[in-house]
DNA sequence: AATCCTGTTACAATAAATGTTGCAAGTTAC
DNA sequence: GTAACTTGCAACATTTATTGTAACAGGATT
């Protein structure tokens, strides 16, 4: 398949309601700065409303983040547009009656939860803030 | 696309080879344990032996561990079949004459390497022999 | 010599992602 | 109040990384 950018697409529309609140915030602008298609900007965007992250109302183009960017990680972020979806993934097709296809799926399950643990402590760590922020800098360190 | 499992069959190869080491070890054999095709193990069998982890000889059924259980990680077993494949992935395809689309490309793969490294760290610290151990003690368990 | 095996390649099929289009209904400006 | 925008939602097409399948040269075993 196609690899995700759900991640990095929804903290993009985040961050460009955050620095251009008072531009045009159309799902066409964004769309415009993500390269990519209004539409896929609106389904991302019902996305983050319904997890409460972002604000929007139908008909105007008045989003706006539901509450501080220092209050929204990666994780929030991560959960809204990905659910629960594992970053690894057992194959769950396998011989039950071998010692090995019947039992590995179990453990690897405790395995894999351990990664996702650490990866997701991780992104809690990071917030929207942290990366506005560094946006910022970079964006001025070019001039 | 399909999710990976290379990971998980990757495991379950070696684990294979270790619990039946005095049995059929043939790709065929392994192939119906994971209830895939022998094609397919042959070519992760073929990653491993090129990663250090897996002594094979063409031609026999022999294939071995190429160090002790003890001594081969998860993190070891997903670099020789992902490569350096990252778990989040940035949008690389973004506008850069907006500040947003500019610059956020180089601000999320600072904080996604942050989350790989976490989940490397997680990955390296689980060993194939733990795994081992977990399948056989759950398959004691069910007796 | 016959039969199995590995290692490798090329191509087909599958599945999860994004792209595209269309439209009902809300909002704003005139 | 109507024209021109907007969001929200749904259906379908396209893309692409994956696994599945088939074929075959060459080594190993009996």
């Amino acid at each position: 398949m196609k690899y995700s950018h759900k991640l990095s697409d929804g903290v993009h529309i985040l961050a460009y309601v955050d620095i251009y609140q008072d531009a045009d915030l159309s799902s066409g602008a964004i769309a415009a700065s993500i390269e990519a298609n209004p539409s896929l900007v609106r389904r991302l965007m019902a996305q983050l409303v319904k997890a409460g992250l972002l604000t929007s109302q139908p008909g105007a183009a008045a989003p706006a983040l539901a509450r501080p960017a220092a209050e929204i990680s990666l994780l929030d972020v991560y959960q809204a547009l990905e659910g629960n979806k594992e970053l690894l993934h057992i194959d769950e097709k396998t011989n039950p009656q071998c010692i090995v296809g019947g039992n590995i799926q179990a453990s690897l399950n405790v395995a894999y939860a351990q990664v996702q643990q650490a990866a997701e402590a991780q992104m809690a760590a990071i917030s929207l803030q942290g990366i506005i922020s560094d946006i910022l800098q970079r964006e001025a360190a070019k001039h």
